[in-house]
DNA sequence: TTCTTTTTTTATGATTTTATCATATTATAT
DNA sequence: ATATAATATGATAAAATCATAAAAAAAGAA
């Protein structure tokens, strides 16, 4: 889960935004101003700094100085048209921009984008004593790995998107199996819990990731 | 629940979509065309509009414009390749837009992200020390889950869509049996009552959230 | 090819949910 | 106060769901 910092005056745009991005899986962090930002760079780490330029305290450059300082990788929101600020912004080490009105999946992707580039998308997950590298591909306990199929970890990778939610049996059928109806056994998703269950959980019979919810479906949700 | 307007002139997406949403939580009503769309609009409150651009009666742009005077969220179907459309929608003022033919949990996970954006995503429910998380799917009190079978929880969701309006016997058997007659034994519904408030209720002998009204049905007005 | 691994299907038993019945209780009207 | 209708409750049979084992089919590797 990757960290945000978010600077911006407008307090709409601060709840919708953030609201958002959390929902896209960020943790997010609002500064309304750019004492309170840096002052929040300085206690606690993130990984990329969100700023709007045309904060009406200062202009957000001295935020995005403070953060490249400390290596952090910067976005910017601009007012549309803004050439000047967008030249500035780069000229001042800004890692990209993008200007108002945006769409926050336009910006999602910028982030993500950013964040790779700079090797900061952080992908590995951890539930209870097992880890899932989203990019490594990669599951493994104690350092070892867990040797999923391919399958297994499609199936693992589905639920742990939606963590804490439950997945539906025909969601899952339809994400992993790309069936509308029942083309596929249904009985294959459950074979196919029991044998992620077999290789991640720490006790199979008594499942502490992927927890089972009758008549609905599985989630996991630790 | 977030309720949904639906303005869709061809019948059969009108029956299957709405039909999904409603499976997925959403409160749905639908207009077949603009007029009648409008005046649900100012009849009664929604949370955000789904609309084909390509109604045959006009092609949806009023309707869109009434929603954005009163605030509410637009997302367009489109015919798939209708570039004009989508250029014309967002600039209407559409949030978002999704081209036929689409995935129904395509949609839904865009209706979700509007939702989100605009702070109108509605999922987590209280009711008195109850708390009812409709995207995760879970029920809990004093943060301990209270593990509804799938049909408490389907008829918990059907009240609470109906929130602070009575809902009769047979619509409640109607939603949640889909039946229009009498397949199922009329005391199911009563059984399946009690046992919600089994589960729900502080005192299932004096219930606070869900109230018998006497003659007509149940309802929910905590 | 042959052997191994992965994927899908089938079969079975255990468990939970669901539907129904019988009966009790409560509310309303006469 | 009593009769009648509506709802609540408890018990039980039927059905659906899930976990598991194991075999068959398909896909890959040696």
């Amino acid at each position: 889960m990757n960290s945000i910092l978010l600077v911006e005056d407008d307090i709409n745009i601060i709840k919708s935004l953030s609201e958002f991005l959390k929902g896209e899986g960020f943790l997010v962090e609002n500064a309304d101003g750019q004492t309170k930002a840096i002052e929040m760079l300085r206690q606690r780490q993130f990984d990329i700094l969100l700023v709007d330029i045309s904060l009406t305290e200062g202009n957000g450059f001295a935020v995005c100085a403070c953060a490249k300082e400390m290596g952090l990788p910067v976005i910017f929101l601009t007012a549309s048209g803004d050439e000047y600020s967008v030249v500035t912004g780069l000229d001042m080490g800004a890692d990209d921009y993008i200007s108002k009105p945006f769409r926050p999946r336009e910006l999602v992707s910028r982030i993500k984008s950013v964040l790779r580039r700079c090797g900061k998308m952080r992908s590995v997950i951890k539930l209870a004593d097992v880890t899932v590298d989203t990019e490594k591909g990669i599951v493994e306990r104690n350092g070892s790995d867990l040797f999923l199929s391919a399958l297994e970890y499609r199936l693992l990778l589905v639920l742990l998107n939606n963590r804490g939610i439950v997945m539906s049996r025909s969601k899952l059928l339809e994400d992993i199996w790309d069936v509308t109806g029942d083309f596929v056994n249904d009985n294959t998703l459950t074979v196919y819990i029991k044998r992620l269950r077999e290789k991640i959980e720490a006790d199979p019979q008594d499942p502490q990731i992927i927890k089972t919810v009758r008549g609905i479906g599985y989630k996991i949700d630790i």
